[in-house]
DNA sequence: ATTAGCACTTAAGACCACGGAGTGCCAGGA
DNA sequence: TCCTGGCACTCCGTGGTCTTAAGTGCTAAT
């Protein structure tokens, strides 16, 4: 049914409309892109393209305009990633080499992504399960306090402070600490519950109290609570795009965060590239924007996602492109970290 | 020049032109507000107040606009700051109430502020210089690595990791920790550098190096990086403003994190409200927007501004009750904790 | 299967007329 | 001296008509 050429004149659609923001017609379609026929061949293949509902036309004598389906096919079929110039790859190494903590990368990568894309950027922190503990510590802050900090190998620390506890004597704390450390080291965090779970029975009874709340504050910090951050950047960028949808709906969208990380992890093979179209996105705000996500981590192990947010008239292949390469390089810098 | 009843013309002017968002002709003024004159007499009040510069018409035969000089009189001589009712009190209360630490306070702030306003919301966290030490932790990670943990009154916590040091006995970083934290208990962390330059002639001269490396990171986590982070919230309310700049400007502004703190900290009486409009403004991209800002913090020592970002065509006596109850609010919550 | 030609549709822009809201000004009245 | 009613004027916004340009669908010929 769609030979060779029908997808060639989908592809060109896809293109022309991405770049001029207009529904493109047969005439300028055929003069533009040396597709070797008429006008009229090509609108032939066009009410081809719309009864199979890749494209449709606005209006009555309008050009013609790619459905979500259209771009689905385009980017499963029709176009490949394109690499970034060799001066793009030399900016992501310059701008991401000068961060020196978790936060700053984190923030660094989210203007890059959404200077290369100029597309609204989404980071999600690295998160907390797909890490190790590298080091647990406790600090007796007075008689009935005591704080908790652990360390994980992806640079992230986590902090608590253990209140209202009986009298603790400090070495009771410095036993529990090397215990800890000594049960936990190295550990994937979730397996943190299963690791101590049988761990008060290991201290002196009268510890047990505090061996107690303190597992249940660990527990919490790492395991209940996933307070999978995200950071936002770019947002001027939607100044310039217009969506069938009202700036407003997706404006307040972006800024649930718990809706972003739905939907950054709504998204499948993590290590992989992954492109939501339009309706394909499951909240209502997003309805009319294209999500362009991917995994990025240390080694093959994802730590978390990021990705960018515009309007489902993209230039697929180089968001692709941007996004794929600046996942990996943010990998390779957390892993030289 | 400006006699009581022109002021009055003045203020009626403005609130009718914030509420209904059209030039504010004078017959309907004469209208709705009970001046107990007649058009005519209103009109001739209207050229006096434009003359002076208060008031401007789009066009002839167009009613009259407030211009920021107008804004500018209303605030300080027009209007009084609107309490909040009962029923916003308390809803501020539970919402504040339950944050359990200072990032949570500040998130749920920023949404609050932004809800109760209908416009962006900053909150900026409190500031290290004015918050003092409560403990100071020091953390062997290995033989050449230490991690420093210094947490503050107003809960808030900052961790560095010191590298490339020479072995490092686990007793001589006991020892810094101990001597750290009896000289550094309670201090203003703007008083840190005075109270620690001489310390490594505390120390054992074998100490002396990992003394050095250990206070030059203090020093520069803690004075030289006023990493002053910012929050926003609320920008969706954007998409129901209208500037007479181009939104996207106003984005892009409200990224700068660093345009964001200087703006806040222009703010005169850091105790005070403040009120900036238009033009008065010292960024290009807030020329079209007001700003009404306050200090926070404990009792009457304040730790960080918070405000709003809106039109200058805002309800400012509304938007500045918000402001200044929020800021107090925030205040007695963090001395709470 | 492709192409050229042609009649048809539609949105967008130009032009115009007109009603409404608002103004400035002037002369008369308290 | 200040206020008011009246009046002519200005300008914006709206709605109508017309025209143009772009694009389509269809048919007949290649």
């Amino acid at each position: 049914m769609l030979n060779d050429r029908k997808l060639a004149v989908l592809r060109a659609i896809v293109e022309d409309y991405v770049s001029t923001n207009e529904p493109v017609g047969s005439k300028a379609l055929a003069g533009r892109h040396g597709l070797g026929v008429s006008p009229a061949t090509i609108r032939n293949d066009m009410v081809a393209l719309e009864e199979e509902g890749y494209i449709i036309q606005p209006h009555t004598s309008a050009g013609r305009v790619p459905t979500d389906k259209g771009y689905r096919l385009f980017v499963d079929r029709l176009s490949t990633v394109k690499p970034l110039s060799a001066a793009e790859r030399r900016a992501i190494d310059t701008f991401l080499g000068g961060a020196v903590d978790l936060d700053e990368i984190v923030a660094r990568t989210v203007r890059l992504l959404a200077q290369l894309t100029r597309q609204v950027a989404i980071v999600q922190y690295p998160s907390l399960t797909r890490s190790s503990v590298q080091h647990v510590e406790l600090v007796p802050l007075g008689p009935q306090r005591v704080m908790m900090v652990v360390i994980t190998d992806t640079g992230r620390v986590e902090q608590r402070v253990i209140d209202g506890l009986d009298e603790v004597p400090e070495e009771a704390v410095e036993n529990l600490r090397q215990l800890l450390n000594r049960v936990l080291d190295g550990k994937w965090l979730n397996n943190v519950p299963d690791a101590v779970v049988d761990l008060p029975s290991q201290v002196p009874p009268d510890d047990r109290p505090l061996a107690r709340s303190v597992l249940s504050v660990l527990m919490e910090s790492l395991v209940e609570r996933h307070d999978e951050k995200v950071v936002l950047g770019g947002t001027a960028n939607l100044a310039a795009m217009d969506f069938s949808a009202s700036l407003r709906e997706v404006l307040e969208a972006l800024e649930e965060n718990v809706v972003l990380i739905r939907l950054l992890g709504e998204a499948g093979n993590p290590s992989m590239l992954t492109v939501r179209i339009g309706a394909e996105n499951s909240h209502e705000g997003f309805r009319s924007t294209s999500i362009v996500s991917a995994g990025y981590g240390i080694g093959d192990q994802s730590l978390a996602k990021l990705g960018v947010v515009g309007p489902t008239r993209m230039d697929y292949p180089g968001t692709m492109g941007a996004v794929r390469a600046v996942a990996r390089y943010v990998g390779s810098i957390l892993a030289g970290q």
